[in-house]
Formats: C-alpha cells, structure tokens, sequence
RNA sequence: GCCAGUUUAGUUUAAUGGUAAAACAAAUCACUCGUAAUGAUUAGCUAUAAGUUCGAUUCUUAUAACUGGCACCA
C-alpha cells in the first residue's frame, strides 16, 4: 500500500487535491467554512462546518463532479503572502482561520493560496493550476471532532485521494475492495472460526471449534515458549474487589473502561480490566529473595472492558478478551536484560509466525501532563532511557511517541494496520515502577535489605482475540498447519471400492493429526472443490491406484499438482512441516 | 459515546404500497471409479416496536445490532 504523506509528488497533488475538494464545497454550500484538509498516509481529507447542514455519502458524486469542472477550468494556483494582521483581516470573516492564524508568531509570513474564486490559508506547496488534479475519489463521510476533542463540536470530515494517472487510482481502488476479502470478520465467518450474538451482547465473541483450534495451538505455543524463558504459569479470577483496584491506582485512572462496580454481600467487585494486581498478589504470596528475581507470572488471562460501542470491531476490539499476559518481577539492575529478552521473544514469535508488516513504538510521557503522569523526572528519565537503549543494542528501527505512555511508565508497543481500519497495537512490554511500591512489594537484596522490585509487564500475543483477527487476515485465512483447525481432508474416490482404505488411513492419521474423512456420496470434483474453499492443507484421494500400492495421494492447498507418497513418507513429511511451522 | 449509512432464509444477494425471489448450505431420493459445483424434491426469511394506510418488507419515528469514520484503546 502507497504512503501518499510520505511520496512528495503524491503529497503535493493530495493536497492541492483537499484544496479543489474545499473549492467545490464553497460552490455548493456557500455558508461551509474550513477548517483543515491535511495529507494522510490514504490520501486526503478536509474538516468542514456547514453549520447544521450534513454531507451524506450520496453528496459525494456531486461533489465530485463540481471538483472536475473545476479542474477543467484550469485555473492558476496562486500563493500570496500576507502578514499576520493582512491575513487576519482577509479571513476576518471565517473563525476557524482566525483560529490558526492566531497561534502563529507575529512576525511569520502567512501564504494563502488562490485559486480563481477560491481562497485558502495554507502553507503549500501546491500544484501549478488546478488541472493536475484529475485522476481522484472521494472515498468516504464521517463527522470528526474540530481539534480531535470529543468536547468540541463535530465538524463534516470528506476524505479522498488523488493520483497521478487513471491507472493508479483504478489499482488503487481495486486494492481497497480486495483488502476488505480478508478482513478478519468475513474471513471469520467464512471459516466459521467466531461468532457474536445479540442475546449474548455486542464485542462479546465466542469461538466455534475451529476458532477454538487456533486458540489452543496459539496458547500453547507462546506457553511453551515462555516455560523455555523460565516463566511460571498461573491462573487468577476474572474479577476482583473493589480495593483491589483502588490499590493500585487503576479504579482513578481507569474506571471510565471498566465494567461498573456490583455489590454482593456488602462487598464491592468488579471485572477486571486488567491482570496486574492479581499477579502482584501472586508475587507477594510470600518473601522473594534477590536470587529468585526475576520472577515472571504469566498467564492467559480473561479480562473484560467497557469499550465505546463505537469502538468495537470483530474480535480485534472486543469487551471480552483473553491476554497473554505476563508480568516480570526484576531488581533495577535487571531491567535491561530482562527487556531486552522480551523484545527477542516477540521478534522470534514474529519469525516464526511469518509476520513481517509491523513497526515498533515507544511510548514514552508528555513531562508537561502531571496529572497522568507519576510524577518522577529521575525515574522516568532512567526507564526510557534503559528501553531506548535496549533497543539501540538490538539495532530495531522504532519511532517515539510522546504523551502515549502509560501512567505507570515507559512502553514498547508493536504496532500493526489491519485490512480495513486504524493501525492498532499487537504486542507490548511496559515498565513499571509504581505498582510493586503501591502493593509495598519487596525482596530481600545481599545485604538483606528489603527493596522494592521493578515489574515489567508484557504481551507477545497482546490478547489472543486480537492476535487471531491479525493473523487470518495476514495469512488470508490460510493458516500454517500446525495451526489450522482441519489439516486433512480424506476423499475416496469412490466410495463402493475406497471407502475401507479411506478409513484405514483415517484411523492411521487420526491420533496425530486433525484429520477428515469425506465419505458423503458425492462426486470426487464436489468434495475437491469444497476441500479447497476451506483452506484445508492437505486434502488426500484415495482410488483404486493407492488401494493397490497402498500409497497416499495428496494436493495441498493452492497446488493443482499430485504427489503420491507411502504412507510413512507422507506422515513423515507432514511432521516435518509441522515442525517448520510451515 | 458522537456523525453518517446499512439491516430480506444458515450464507450471499434480488424484488415490490397488494401472496417475497434466486443461488449456495440443510433434509430426502436417485446418480457415483481420479482432482474446484450430478440431478430432482422438500423445508426455511423481510431485525424489533410503534405510526401513516383499506393494506407496510417497502413510507415515517424510535430501539437494537452491524458498517465507515471521530473520540477512546490491547
């Protein structure tokens, strides 16, 4: 997928693209005024105020339409330059201008660009007249809060995108419709890997037996893993009191995405969001000393949210998930090290699962937002700069993201763009120097003193619903086959002459390997056609040629070709696949 | 939660202010010998609630869920 910000060529022709968007707009909805119409990694948009006017999809295509006509005049593209008060004064009339042209310094230059009766406040560069935006689409309407604040009035956003020939714009387009075959919603359903229902509640997704296949290998795999690693499984309740939470700061600074609290007995509970102070209730079971540290509790651990019903989507948003979650027990001194093993185990998961469109972000606090923010400049400072360097050792290009931290500490997140929607997180490892001291946990150090641990909480998986709805739509639903639900499909050609080989191999295959034996009495064609629908690996015909040798045949998914094998061979080679993840 | 849109059978999609249609899936019967759809028959549907109307699946309103964004976020 083309990044339109960051081609300067695209960027340039979007943008002057927003402003013939702004200019047809002003045609047809003479009272509209502007607010901003920035460069996206997609294209373009524009935030317009049409007072209590809205613009609906159906708008579009005339809106479209006024921009060609537009485009057709060929009009100059203009750039003037103005003081501040000269700008001030030009657009006396539009308060969202006045808005920008405020926060500029005194002295700045202000360029406004001007295209035959259009007139826009921008600081360029554009394109030379307004014919070189031919090739564009709006793409979609939605409101959008004027300066990203839900507290502020909800403004018309238009987006759209712009190219430089009909060529691209068509593969452009055709890319958007392919994308959404592999949402993990269709993909899903298709596959019957999850479900929703209404009368169970909206974000609450349960998994069919095929989904509940990839949960398991997925859950095992990332166990066994983290046993190699030397961590230590546990098991905790879904919900907690009260005080639990307060404790550890979460119900002040989470309590709006939590479930609310219900009262049974006098006593006060509520679902957990998340499994951190149940894990420093687990570490402070008894006395550590320093040599048990690091002590790493991990578990899949079922968490519920209260997302905004806006929010949720498939099983990627959701108000009922299971983490993979850990939490890392480490003296100071242990920080980096530990860390940085984190860091690996992702990149390994990652290699392993073959998922290679990622990028990394670290997350660290805005110094100037207290109120979030544990207030400690020596401790914050310390901690991002132990990950910074973490990650510098291990040579992983990352960006940094200010003001996204948690209120604890300094993060790492992974970050991943679904087929259709926001980049989201995947995988993340959280420092964190507040809650052990919260909960008063402590070690005893060499000179038996008590000291207080650090945790580093992490999430290879994030949570497992998330990393299924990633994985089927990286891997289009084709799932490698230790994973995948069905990994062979039996098809005797005929059933009055193969059925009882079929059935041996059946019972040959069956305790090692998720196997499916067709013996309904349809054509050889019709089961071949549907083996290949449901991405079933290996699917296996038996006729009169194996019954006679007593060989397997065998077509794996998205091959034509044949391949006949004895049946050690073929068990052989599908153990080996299996072990190469392939 | 906010803005907009959508909602017809298990699934994908038609149609209409006057008896709601097809394909696939399901069930039954027949046919089965080599790599993406054998044929016939049967059963099954207008999200929910109210309103307008002689009559509403169609128009209006509300609710719910879903979809695209915004805000929020694993």
């Amino acid at each position: 997928m083309i990044n339109i910000k960051e081609n300067e060529k695209l960027n340039i022709l979007n943008h002057s693209c927003a402003h013939l968007l702004a200019h047809a707009v002003k045609h047809l909805y003479p009272n509209a005024k502007f607010w901003v119409g920035p460069v996206i990694e997609e294209g373009f948009y524009y935030d317009i105020d049409l007072g209590n006017q809205v613009i609906k999809e159906e708008d579009l295509p005339r809106i479209e339409k006024e921009m060609k006509k537009i485009s057709k005049g060929d009009k100059y593209i203009n750039r003037i330059e103005l003081s501040k008060q000269e700008a001030l004064e030009m657009f006396q009339e539009d308060p969202y201008k006045i808005d920008l042209i405020e926060r500029m310094d005194d002295n700045t230059i202000i360029s406004a660009y001007k295209q035959d009766d259009f007139i826009d406040l921008c600081r360029g560069p554009h394109m030379k007249t307004t014919k070189a935006m031919k090739y564009f689409k709006l793409l979609k309407v939605s409101g959008a809060y004027f300066k990203n604040d839900s507290k502020n009035k909800m403004l018309q956003r238009i987006y759209g995108i712009c190219f430089e020939n009909e060529e691209d714009l068509k593969n452009h387009l055709e890319m958007l419709e392919e994308a959404k075959l592999r949402d993990h919603r269709k993909i899903g359903k298709d596959l019957e890997i999850f479900m929703m229902d209404d009368l169970v509640g909206k974000g609450l997704p349960m998994y069919l037996p095929n989904g509940y296949i990839i949960w398991e290998n997925l859950e095992n795999y990332i166990k066994n893993k983290e046993k190699k690693l030397g961590y230590q499984h546990v098991l905790t309740p879904p919900l907690g009191n009260v005080e639990l939470y307060k404790t550890s700061g979460h119900w002040d600074h989470y309590k709006e995405n939590m479930f609310p609290k219900m009262e049974v007995e006098g006593e006060e509970f509520v679902l957990r969001p998340m499994n951190c102070p149940h894990h420093m209730m687990i570490y402070s079971n008894k006395l550590h000393s320093y040599k048990d540290l690091p002590i790493r509790i991990g578990e899949i651990a079922r968490d519920c949210r209260f997302e905004a019903s806006g929010a949720l989507k498939g099983v990627e948003r959701v108000r009922s998930f299971c983490q993979n979650d850990a939490h890392l027990f480490v003296t100071p001194e242990q920080i980096e090290e530990e860390f940085k093993s984190v860091v690996n185990l992702i990149l390994e998961s990652y290699q392993e699962l073959k998922i290679t469109d990622y990028r990394f972000e670290l997350s660290l606090r805005d110094p100037e937002d207290t109120e979030k923010y544990h207030p400690d400049d020596e401790m914050w400072e310390n901690a991002e700069n132990k990950l910074r360097k973490v990650l510098d050792d291990i040579g992983i290009p990352y960006t940094e993201k200010i003001g996204e931290a948690a209120f604890y500490g300094p993060k790492l997140d992974v970050q991943v763009k679904p087929a259709v929607g926001n980049e989201y997180t995947l995988s993340t490892c959280q420092l964190d120097f507040c809650l052990p001291a919260k909960f008063d946990l402590k070690y005893v150090d060499r000179n038996g003193i008590k000291k207080t641990p650090v945790v580093i909480h992490r999430a290879v998986f994030g949570t497992i619903d998330r990393f299924i709805a990633y994985y089927l739509e990286e891997t289009k639903g084709v799932l490698p086959v230790w994973m995948t639900p069905i990994q062979m499909n039996i098809i005797p050609v005929n059933n009055e002459y193969h059925l009882k080989y079929a059935e041996e191999i059946y019972d040959l295959l069956k305790d090692n390997f998720r196997v499916e034996l067709d013996h309904r009495n349809e054509k050889l064609s019709y089961k071949m056609r549907e083996s290949q629908t449901r991405k079933i690996p290996f699917t296996i015909i038996l006729g009169q040629n194996e019954v006679d040798n007593k060989t397997i045949s065998y077509r794996r998914f998205g091959t034509t070709e044949t391949i006949t094998v004895s049946q050690e061979k073929f068990i052989e080679f599908v153990n080996q696949v299996i072990e190469n993840k392939g």
